[in-house]
DNA sequence: TCAAGAAGGAATGTATACATTTCACTTAAG
DNA sequence: CTTAAGTGAAATGTATACATTCCTTCTTGA
C-alpha cells in the first residue's frame, strides 16, 4: 500500500506522513500501551514524555486527552494521567459489549451487502485459517498468525457494517489493555478451530443476506472468546506457573485494591 | 495582565465548583452544543470561545478535545473543530445501536438485581409517568415533564448495569446532537403511552431476574423509538410545516453532501 | 511517640508568544 | 474571461513561562 493520493508534505522527513505532532504522539502512545510498554495503573507524567519524546508537552496533553477520550487512560483533574486498569470482571464485560456490538454491525453487513474487496479478504481469511489450522499443533508464531488473520476478518465486517459510531465503539471495547489479542491466541487448538468454523457460518450467513442469523452467530461467537477467557482466568488463579501470558495476570489480577483514588 | 492573581476561578462567574477550567468549560460547550446553541456543521473557533468566555485559548482546546473525544466535535489536524453532524441514517444507527446496548444494560442489571435506590427513582418514574398520561392530551410542558420521567428511569438502569464502559458507550449513542431527546417527546400521546407501559414490562422483568426477557424487551423498546423517529422524519419530508421542530429539521435533513471533508 | 501543620519541591493548569498551515483574495499570464 | 500562482491575514499547532495544586517531608507541639 502506497502513500495516499495526494500529500505535499511528510515525504519531506522522511518519516510516516503525520499531520502534526499531537496525533503522531497519540498513535505512538496507544501502541505503546497496547504493546504492554506501560503497566496498568502506571502514572503517565508529561514532562518525563515530553523529554523522552523531545517535544513540548503541549502535544504531549493534546495526545493525552484523546487516548482518556479512547478509555485506554484516566484523567484526575489536578493529578495527572494513568494507565486505565481493568479488573477481570471488566474485561469480561468488554467482551460482552463486544458480542452485541459485532452481532449488530454483522447484522448490517448481510443487510448492506459485502463489497468486492472485503469479500476478497474475508474469503483470503478463510482459506488461510483453514490451512494453517490443518497443523497438529500450533507454535507462537502460528498463533500470532492466525491472530493476524483473525483480526482481518472481523475488521472487514467492521467496515462492512458501514457506521461510524459503530466501529468507533467496537474499536474501544477491543482496547482492554494488553489482554485484548494477546490473549485470544493463546487457547486451545480445538476452541481455536471451533471459532474458524464459526467465522465460515458468519460468512455465509451474510452472503445469504440473513441479518438475524449473522447476529446470532456473531454474538455467539464472540461470547465464546469471552468464555474462553473466563477459563484462562480461573486456570491461571489455579495454577500460578502457567507459562501463557505473566504478563497479562500481572496486568488484571487483584489490582482492584490498588486503584488511584 | 495578572488576571489569575485578581480573582479565583468560579469568584467572577459564581459557577458550581469545578476543579478546573478546562473541565467547567467542556460541560459548558456540551450542554450548549447539546441544546443547539450551534448549527450541526458548525466550526467552532478557538479565538472566538475564548474571547467569548474570557479564558485563554489552552483550556478552549482542552475542552474541544474532549468533546471531539465524545462525537460532538469533529476535528481536521489543520482545520479546526466544527459540530457533528449526524446523517438521518447516522440518527438511525444511533438508536440501533443504542438499542442493542441497553438491551446489554438491561440484562445485567436484571442479573445483577436493584438497589434500593435505583427501584424507588425507578417505582417512582412509573407512578408519575402513569398519573400524567391520564390526561386526554399532552402540552408542551407535559411532553417535557415526561421526558424527565423516561431520563430518570433509563438512567436507573444504567447505573444498575453497573458497567463504566456500557454508561460511556449509551451516553456516547444519546449524544447524537439536538434530535436525540427533543425529539423523544415530540410524538404521538398513544406511541407514549405504548413505551410507558414497556417501562412498567421492563422494570418486572428486572424484578424478577429474567434477563433474557429484560434485554429482549428493552431493545425492542428502544427499537420501537428507532421507528417512531423513521415516521416522524418522513412526515417531516412530506409535509415541511410540521410545527414539530424546525431545528431539528434544519439539523438533520440533507446536509450530507455539504460535509466537510 | 504520635499527630497536626507548615514548607518545600514537583507536577499539572493556564496564559501567551511564536511557528506553521490554511484559505481567500489579488494579480498576472494564457 | 478564465485559470493559475502568489501574497497576505487569520486560524491552528507548538513552545515556554508563569500560576496553582498536590504531595512529601520536616518540624513542632502535646
Amino acid at each position: 500500500m502506497h502513500s495516499q493520493s495526494d500529500l505535499q508534505d511528510g515525504a519531506r522527513t522522511g518519516e510516516l506522513d503525520a499531520p502534526t505532532r499531537s496525533v503522531s504522539i497519540t498513535e505512538q502512545l496507544r501502541c505503546g500501551i497496547l504493546a504492554g510498554d506501560f503497566q496498568p495503573g502506571e502514572r503517565i507524567y508529561e514532562v518525563n514524555l515530553s523529554e523522552k519524546l523531545k517535544v513540548s508537552r503541549t502535544p504531549i496533553r493534546a495526545a493525552l486527552q484523546s487516548l482518556a477520550g479512547e478509555g485506554l487512560l484516566r484523567h484526575i483533574p489536578n493529578r495527572g494521567y494513568y494507565v486505565q486498569e481493568f479488573s477481570v470482571d471488566e474485561i469480561v464485560q468488554a467482551y460482552e459489549i463486544r458480542a452485541t456490538l459485532e452481532g449488530l454491525c454483522a447484522k448490517r453487513a448481510a443487510q448492506l451487502g459485502l463489497n468486492a474487496e472485503d469479500r476478497d479478504i474475508i474469503e483470503r481469511a478463510l482459506r488461510e485459517g483453514d490451512l494453517l489450522l490443518q497443523k497438529e499443533e500450533l507454535s507462537a508464531d502460528d498463533r500470532s498468525i492466525y491472530g493476524e488473520i483473525n483480526a482481518a476478518f472481523h475488521s472487514a465486517i467492521h467496515r462492512a457494517g458501514q457506521s461510524r459510531m459503530l466501529r468507533d465503539m467496537l474499536r474501544v471495547s477491543q482496547q482492554v489493555a494488553p489482554s485484548s489479542h494477546r490473549n485470544v491466541i493463546a487457547f486451545e487448538l480445538r476452541d481455536v478451530r471451533r471459532r474458524h468454523d464459526d467465522h465460515h457460518r458468519i460468512y455465509e450467513s451474510i452472503l445469504y443476506r440473513d441479518g438475524g442469523r449473522a447476529e446470532l452467530l456473531m454474538r455467539d461467537h464472540v461470547e465464546t472468546v469471552k468464555i474462553s477467557l473466563i477459563r484462562s482466568f480461573s486456570r491461571e488463579a489455579t495454577s500460578p506457573d502457567g507459562a501463557v501470558s505473566s504478563r497479562t495476570a500481572k496486568g488484571v489480577s487483584s489490582r482492584e485494591i490498588r486503584r488511584v483514588k
